[in-house]
DNA sequence: AGGTTGACCTGGACGC
DNA sequence: TGCGTCCAGGTCAACC
């Protein structure tokens, strides 16, 4: 679901509005597959706990929490359809939600997942690995060039592959290959390096306007005040089949690639 | 090992 | 209105 964008948003939403706050009650819905750590030793590890911050890692909200001398990070996953919300006590509960984090203050965290493909589990501070992937806001040409040149496979495919780079997804894998004019079936080893830099350059404009416009809101998003961003208005391919490209006037052409729907403009992607 | 495919879930849109 | 089918922003196990 949510994409880097998205999630930073969220994150960055969450941490403005409870950093500091305690943590007095905990309450989990008992669907097993949502929790990674057992339910009842996250209610024991978050429970009397403050919350020090909450961060983004590549797709990753990590809250960490401390009480006493020792510190944990919750970890949340949002998977497809999770949502993460700040919300008063009075506000009506979603169906849906798994998660209620109580404050001091009597506000609520609530993690709210209809599709149940989020996760939530706890780690020690510190031991939380994002795997070997890239931030992709940071990471320098020659690196982007050292990643992707070995692969064989299509660079849509290995865009969404977080091994390689953190925080991309379907919507802006279509949204900065079409900015870069690059065809998303295009073998990632046979770009050249001048396609290379302009897909890095993409990225990181993508990203960077998704994040000041809120996020993408296709379907169900919202951050953490229950808000929709803006940047699906500025979509120029992604769920626009069919309709002209807004460079040349070409339909945009769909496809199925690596398991997922893919949009790209015939003309301007070669 | 790298690459590819299907399974995991629910709900909304669409067609008949 | 009601039912069936298809599709959805992510990840991971199991295969080739």
């Amino acid at each position: 679901m949510p994409e880097l964008p998205e999630v930073e948003t969220i994150a960055s939403g969450v941490h403005q509005r409870v950093h500091g706050q305690r943590i007095v009650r905990v309450w989990t819905s008992g669907k097993p597959q949502t929790f990674k750590t057992p339910e009842d030793e996250i209610a024991t590890a978050l429970t009397g706990a403050r919350i020090l911050s909450v961060r983004r890692v590549g797709k990753t909200i990590v809250m960490t929490v401390a009480r006493g001398k020792t510190s944990v990070e919750l970890l949340i996953h949002l998977g497809m359809t999770g949502r993460l919300l700040v919300s008063a006590p009075e506000v009506p509960r979603a169906v849906h939600t798994h998660a209620v984090l109580t404050l001091d203050d009597g506000r609520e965290i609530r993690f709210v997942d209809p599709r149940r493909f989020g996760r939530l589990s706890l780690q020690p501070q510190n031991e939380f690995y994002a795997g070997p992937g890239h931030e992709p806001l940071t990471i320098s040409l020659d690196e982007f060039v050292a990643l992707f040149h070995p692969r064989h496979t299509a660079i849509k495919a290995a865009l969404l592959n977080q091994s390689l780079l953190h925080g991309i997804g379907n919507i802006y894998a279509d949204e900065s290959l079409f900015r870069a004019a690059i065809r998303p079936t295009r073998q990632a080893a046979r770009l050249t390096r001048a396609e290379l830099a302009r897909l890095r350059t993409a990225l990181v404009e993508v990203l960077r306007h998704a994040i000041e416009l809120g996020g993408s809101s296709v379907s169900d998003y919202v951050d953490a005040d229950g808000a929709r961003g803006f940047f699906q208005l500025e979509h120029r391919v992604y769920q626009r089949t069919g309709q002209p490209c807004l460079v040349c006037g070409t339909p945009i052409q769909k496809i199925t690639l690596a398991g997922r729907s893919t949009h790209f403009c015939p003309v301007c992607q070669k």
